[in-house]
DNA sequence: AGGTGTGAACGTATTCACAGCA
DNA sequence: TGCTGTGAATACGTTCACACCT
């Protein structure tokens, strides 16, 4: 089944979940809460598929990959499936995030209900700015970059998020690794160079609007084309 | 060379060109960019796959799909090939986009520099609530949905941006569809039901996050499993 | 030399279709 | 009968390696 071999059989190690797979986990996660896991209820594949956007095949081989739990003719009970994906993502504890720059962007990711209410717990926030420098937001009160390095050591942080601008973004994950980081989170529109050790994930919110850029193109093309040839 | 045949030469048809190779053009755009597109100067495919993180071959390749104008042991005119990514994307002209909700989040987003710069025009700003509406942000007045529909034909939008809660996105996406916009850019964490023809893209801030935490358990697992076994 | 453009090889992801179990 | 789990088939994406041009 697993190139792990066959020592015990459910959980399926981690490792040989395809890439495709581990970026499709948390929307079935997301759709599985919104179902409310009220009691010992289950769910077909072709029923989370259609709330997930997926096909059903798709739905049943990225579950199988988890050493998934269905029984045939009945469908996937809700709540042990979705102990299985957060168990697979790790989210059975909690991350401390510290967040680096507090542009407006910084502020709007400092209060986004989305992180607390799935584990994320931003336990730190920085800027270089001495304007910003001691205010506060939510909960907390905006530090000096400078202390960033001591603050993951004693705070316990485990993922830093980039909200800074494009100039300061290298410099600033420079000085998450060096405290330990491993896992960024990085908005600013640039590539960060790291170890390769270190992941990274980029958000570039321009990016994603460019795409819908060449869509609506694309579509005017199409258009074009079948209005003049014919 | 492209599946059309091969009546002229060079632009090359913006059908066929892989997913995969659009989604990374943003990023070489902003690359050439970062540059200083000065004078005529060149670069070659190995120089800017470094500062994108890209293969070079991979990049020579996706360059290919754009008809691409590189000369052969000098590299890519730095102008020319802006301007042929660019033409691709259907970055030539200006998009006029719709924001909706007026959180934090779209707060930000209107604030968000990166748009105007990349030739994305936040031409109206919309909420449902009564304490937003009228408020100033920006140069911008907050509107009440109830002006989408009309605003959309008005003032000429091509792009929504859903930045409302959960709850609101589905309705909010179909008054968006329904005043005639195809192309949208989702940023609550839900999936939306859309006819065929319109192109949907969704940003989940939280599913970032989970995806960090699965390689930081991966991570955490392999140290564990070394440390343990031998 | 130096660096593009690209077929061919490889690897990964998705879909199909059906055996097998409740 | 109904729905999972999965091999086999297909489609897609990436890498290799080299012919070809300047």
């Amino acid at each position: 089944m697993t190139t792990t071999g066959d020592r015990t059989s459910p959980p399926a190690a981690t490792h040989s979940i395809p890439t495709a797979t581990v970026q499709r986990l948390p929307e079935y996660l997301r759709a599985l809460h919104a179902l409310g896991d009220t009691d010992g209820d289950t769910i077909s594949s072709e029923a989370l598929a259609a709330v997930t956007g997926v096909s059903s095949a798709m739905l049943r081989k990225d579950l199988s990959y988890l050493g998934a739990a269905g029984v045939r003719g009945v469908g996937y009970e809700v709540s042990l499936l979705t102990n299985r994906i957060s168990t697979t993502l790790g989210l059975t504890r909690y991350y401390r995030v510290a967040l680096i720059g507090m542009g407006h962007l910084g502020q709007a990711l400092a209060r986004y209900p989305g992180f607390a209410s799935r584990g994320f717990h931003i336990a730190a926030i920085f800027d270089a700015s001495p304007d910003l420098i001691g205010s506060r937001h939510g909960n907390h009160i905006v530090r000096d970059i400078s202390e960033l390095s001591g603050a993951v050591g004693e705070e316990d942080i485990n993922i830093g998020v980039i909200a800074t601008p494009e100039t300061a973004a290298q410099q600033v994950a420079d000085l998450l690794i060096d405290a330990g980081i491993t896992s960024i989170l990085n908005f600013a529109p640039c590539v960060l160079t790291v170890p390769q050790s270190v992941v990274v994930r980029k958000v570039d919110l321009a990016v994603e609007l460019q795409l819908l850029s060449f869509h609506e193109h694309h579509k005017a093309l199409q258009r074009s084309e079948r209005d003049q040839q014919l």
